[in-house]
DNA sequence: GTTAGCACTCATTTGTCTTGAGTGCTAATT
DNA sequence: AATTAGCACTCAAGACAAATGAGTGCTAAC
């Protein structure tokens, strides 16, 4: 069977009504609000190849039809037409000045929730790939040594010590001097075994101050696989009969607030060439089983030297794929503009 | 009329019932199931004194009795039986070494979630009355400066400024040492003009930067009112059909996300010598409106040095008031005990 | 190829009846 | 005077049947 014009518009119809309403398309809905011009009957009979080629089913013998997970994802790889609105609002709300990027992520996530009506989710800029920009010892009391850890990005991360012997101030600040100098500027794969041995051989007694502290170091620069998730708007799933019976829903919110599932989904592609702009999950399609009634849609951001994060709205399959992949495409823009001044 | 104690066994038994089962308990449940040994309908007599007591009401006609809040409270204020159990389950969990704090309180909402099976809420220490601990600056690049500033509690924050004017080496160690030995054992409430005047003319030209650093001193003591809280076991109100009601769930579970608003719950007696302890807020006690079908039980933790938080429990008001405060107390008590060692 | 028409299906809504848990009141019992 | 048995009454919830209506597939006419 061949997937003509006609039927292409009775499926994008489908699909539109179908967003709208939540509610299952009948013939004659699309025989009056299209500029076909023809009748129920006529549809019925498109209808039913649509069902035969699976892009849509009936939920029961005498209901209208909704899109399969296969018609969805027709629609979105070939039907999507881009459209270019919503732009001016985003413009001004990303004005406000924001001073911290963990502010900036709670914001944009609350932003997207509000204005798309899904839930969203934000993974924190990962650090894997980045540099070591600055690192610093410093005695904090008596026996502490205060470290901090500067990598690309300016994100610092601070790390309290125990030293199990006393340093003076003289061995602490050439300590710093000294890792700060060779570190600048390698990346967590570069510090490998001979610099570590290397770096211990000069400390001499303090060694196992400079194995604690490239531990902090490492821990700073991987975070650990704990990539921090902002969330926001998970209450908008019950704006979704579909998604809202119980069990469902409670699932769905439950995952956004443990977060820590959503990592594998956010962090998927963050490696992947391929896989850079944006992404839409339907149905099944995505790995969270919690989430196999929703699609998610996501979009990598990058903010600098390969400091880079994930965004993810999560809906009903029936989402407004245009308009959440416009809205994406416009914050993505935002956040390249912002950053590449700084 | 008297509340005697007939009365208030029939009280405590319809609670008790009420608690477990979540519908309106009747007259011959009670005759059975307690040690009272009275018909039906003496129950009856009784259970109308206590609904004119305004203790109990039907919920229709011919239906049992539910507590009031005024109900409740009583039974909160009097009837309460101390228990002590499940000591024993919270030691071995809190054994696990942590060593963030942010990842213990985590941790803590996380196990008072699963083991309540009611929503938890933790707000993390404020440190508005801390002391400076340690401040240092450093040279990060050209341009720019880097303050770390830790506070009592080894909190640390970090702030990176630019620099208006060039500052040689030696400016800003002198600056940071000086602003050190200044500032360390300070209160917030300790800087004031007269000092900060003192500082500026002693760092001459730099006395911009000394204002930016000050701001960034505020900011980390006072973190602006931004306390960090950390919910779970949002979706256990799905486990209580009296909240399920479509909008109450989603006006709860959206509060507890987006978090603000618990921070007025939260941090409400912080600085309340009289409301240390334990407190109860049942239904339209507690002064957010969105969870006026619940009670909240919360608890003021106290690491060190006025350094205090507050976990809270929100759950339905039929809540198993003993078990959360005993839960609550050792809790208390193990986060004593692992803050008194350090 | 398109459409009108019709018989058919079936989820949903509406209305009616029944059931049963629970009550309040009164009169008898202790 | 307190307790209890008994009975009439109320009302939410469940069961069932009928009515409704949105939607279908098929056939015959245009």
């Amino acid at each position: 069977m061949e997937l003509d014009e006609r039927k292409v518009k009775i499926l994008k119809a489908i699909i539109q009504n179908y967003q709208e309403t939540g509610e299952p398309v009948g013939s004659r809905t699309i025989s009056k609000y299209t500029d076909l011009n023809l009748s129920s009957a006529t549809i019925r009979n498109e209808m039913a190849d649509l069902e035969e080629m699976g892009l849509i089913v009936q939920p029961h013998t005498s209901a209208g039809r909704i899109p399969t997970d296969q018609g969805y994802r027709l629609y979105v790889d070939q039907l999507m037409a881009d459209k270019d609105k919503e732009v001016a609002q985003i413009k001004d709300f990303m004005v406000q000045k924001v001073d911290r990027l963990e502010q900036l992520l709670r914001q944009i996530a609350r932003f997207l929730a509000a204005n798309t009506n899904y839930a969203t989710m934000i993974s924190a800029p990962s650090v894997s790939n980045s540099k070591v920009k600055f690192l610093q010892l410093s005695r904090m009391g008596e026996d502490k040594l205060l470290v901090t850890v500067v990598v690309e990005g300016n994100i610092v991360k601070n790390t309290i010590l125990d030293m199990e012997r006393h340093m003076s101030d003289d061995d602490i600040l050439h300590l710093s001097f000294h890792l700060n100098n060779t570190l600048n500027g390698l990346t967590m794969a570069q510090i490998n075994l001979g610099l570590i041995t290397k770096l211990k051989e000069v400390a001499g007694p303090n060694a196992d101050v400079v194995e604690k502290v490239l531990e902090a170091v490492a821990d700073a620069i991987s975070m650990e696989g704990e990539v921090p998730i902002y969330t926001s708007g998970a209450t908008n799933i019950f704006k979704y009969p579909e998604l809202t019976t119980d069990d469902t829903a409670s699932q769905i919110i439950g995952t956004l607030e443990e977060k820590q599932q959503l990592a594998e989904l956010l962090t998927a592609n963050l490696n992947d060439e391929d896989k850079q702009g944006i992404q839409i999950y339907i149905g099944n399609e995505n790995s969270v089983q919690a989430m196999k009634d929703c699609s998610v849609v996501t979009a990598t951001y990058e903010l600098k030297d390969g400091l880079q994060g994930t965004i993810g709205i999560v809906g009903p399959k029936r989402m407004d794929y245009d308009k959440v992949v416009t809205v994406l495409k416009n914050v993505m823009a935002q956040l390249d503009t912002m950053f590449k001044k700084d």
